[in-house]
DNA sequence: GTGGATCCTGATAACGTTTTCACGCTAGAA
DNA sequence: TTCTAGCGTGAAAACGTTATCAGGATCCAC
């Protein structure tokens, strides 16, 4: 049951009637050119009549209208960012990222959840281009064949991120899934597990794509075969994990070892374990894809390949502010890198329960 | 290391020059009002000229301009939010329902990070309002006395959520805060422990405030006296959550039990906990405020108060739509409640190890 | 048939910017 | 002095909508 209480609300306590370009200008006694000009290029004005339309626009509280600058210039100062699931902390990380230099940069991000919807993608991507915004960094679906040709051409800049597009090429900002999945696996092996299962994500996902590629290399440079049964597919969501890792322990010849490809699925697989009231490490040992603040918190501490979320955001959001600028500069592909955090749940030594991490990731810059 | 590869950037395709309300109105034969009629109010245009109209729409893939719709008409198809920290997934979780009403009422949704900075928080409040934004959904930082008066004045439209702001009564959008800790705190209570700890919050929130009430109400009614030893404040952060349960266990007189008023201090806690090698709940029983995704991953799933995250988003978008429909209206507090989700953290019985819950929440919506 | 009332429709004036263009002024060169 | 540049400024024309207002049909009632 909700309770309702209710108020009286205050009088509309109506401001100044809005200061707009006009009123700045009959203030400092200039035209309203001069007041553009006072805060397009400052220094194409004299010293005399700046001041005086900056003391007039302080005084007046003034602010231009974002909305006559856009209807006027064709692009607003804005960018829409469209992740697939805004409750998955990676892709909010990677938000924090872009926002911290789209805010530096002043301009305003418009947020938007695709929901791993194509349909819903699109609609999106339709109504940020009607809002004329500058450019878009997003998460593709990779759905249909020529999904994004119409919908994100110029004068729209794009970044993608994450994930590579399906038919596209676009500014792109990855982590290196193979190399990431490899070292991880390639840890499990070291550590003696013969048998290493894989869950893994919807081929769909050129991320699922590969870190199934760094799994078989993992395995092949180790010189074993790969057992098919111990590779199951989920769908990168919370119960994809758990069914796979029950899926696991239901064979007859269980692996030691397993590598989750994605946080959300590590944690069904999590769940799944201690329901089985299975020990980890011991009888089991987990690797997981992607390092997650809660990570320390579980019990094991979980060994993760972890990712510079952040970093992906702010070089995304670098890349398309500076294609903004340059549009005519060729596509790039930025490949960040990822580390083997250590912790407990992949059973190596000296971490018995301890929640110290390995090396932090330090990627470098751009 | 990063590595870069370029890539020849495709030719600008050029796509059609932007269909605007002109174009479509050529093509129709009709004169843009009625275009503009056609979209803002269907019914409004005879039969004949509606279908002309959708048609050569349809044929030039016209979208009205959204900035131009916002100069004319003084306010924008937009709403901001801004949540003190995007990481935190009770927050998404908010903007998650925020997302799905605006979504659906056609409204562009507006992100920022306040990241619990007064000053960052100003800033942002000045540029939605520059925007032209038709209302703002946020979590007060609680600063200075008169903070938001000017910021917030008319015509914006705003509502508050999670926290009641310090000198300004909108709309707001809170949940049970004292009945919710109250909760938790008297099923540690029933369950036998003597002495419950707590890890609250700082005095600044008003939520922490609440929670803490809510603690002193359940001793009080169990008769039992408050040990001030047993409180211990921290920022709401993760780090808070492990130096409060660390000060915990350094007390030559443990608690048995410790209720944590926040979603990250419980991480903190946990990990503490782990690291101390202390066994839950046989040694220290636990329940946290907030339920989240992870909770039941965590070793022993967490015993947690629950709060209708997604709903108070979207009651909050609801309540700020029809305050743009209807600014007069008195204001409107609403508050939702919580519910106690019993898993095996706080040693109930029957809850050993496993994760299921207790019964789902389920308040009333609106 | 005439007088309204009702309904659709089109011209047109904003909304607040940015940008182009031309103008006047000052400075330097002839 | 006269001419040429160059610089700073203002007038005015967009940008794409929505809202107001008035005009032309159509219809019904008298």
């Amino acid at each position: 049951m909700t309770k309702t209480r209710a108020a009286k609300g205050d009088g509309p306590a109506s401001g100044p009637p809005t200061a707009t370009i006009n009123r700045v200008a009959d203030r400092a006694g200039v035209s309203i050119a001069t007041v553009s000009r006072v805060f397009a290029d400052p220094k194409a004005v004299s010293d005399a009549l700046r001041l005086r339309v900056q003391e007039a626009a302080r005084a007046l509280n003034y602010r231009p209208s974002r909305a006559a600058r856009t209807l006027r210039v064709g692009t607003s100062q804005a960018v829409g960012v469209v992740i697939p699931d805004l409750e998955n902390p990676f892709f909010t990380a990677v938000v924090r990222g872009v926002e911290v230099v789209l805010q530096a940069a002043g301009y305003t991000l418009l947020l938007a959840n695709s929901d791993e919807d194509a349909a819903r993608e699109r609609n999106i991507l339709e109504t940020l281009r009607a809002d004329g915004v500058a450019g878009i960094i997003f998460v593709p679906i990779n759905g249909a064949r020529d999904a994004y040709r119409e919908v994100l051409a110029p004068p729209l800049q794009v970044v993608a991120v994450d994930r590579s597009p399906a038919n596209l090429r676009p500014d792109l900002v990855t982590v290196d899934n193979v190399e990431g999945t490899r070292l991880g696996v390639e840890h499990l092996l070291a550590m003696g597990h013969r048998d290493v299962a894989l869950l893994g994500g919807p081929s769909r996902h050129s991320t699922a794509k590969e870190r199934e590629r760094g799994y078989q290399e993992a395995l092949k440079a180790a010189g074993r075969a790969l057992r098919p049964e111990l590779v199951h597919y989920g769908d990168f969501r919370e119960a994809g994990g758990y069914d796979g890792m029950k899926a696991l322990l239901a064979l007859s010849r269980r692996p030691s070892a397993v590598f989750v490809a994605n946080n959300l699925m590590t944690l069904g697989a999590f769940r799944a374990l201690h329901e089985a009231g299975v020990r980890i490490p011991d009888e089991l040992a987990l690797v997981g894809f992607d390092d997650m603040p809660w990570a320390t918190s579980l019990n094991p501490p979980l060994t993760a390949i972890s990712q510079p979320s952040r970093e992906i955001g702010s070089s995304a959001a670098d890349l398309l502010l500076d294609r903004i600028a340059r549009p005519e500069r060729a596509t790039r592909h930025l490949i960040l890198e990822t580390s083997l955090v250590v912790r407990a749940s992949c059973g190596a030594p000296g971490h018995k329960g301890r929640a110290r991490s390995g090396a932090a990731a330090h990627p470098a810059r751009k």
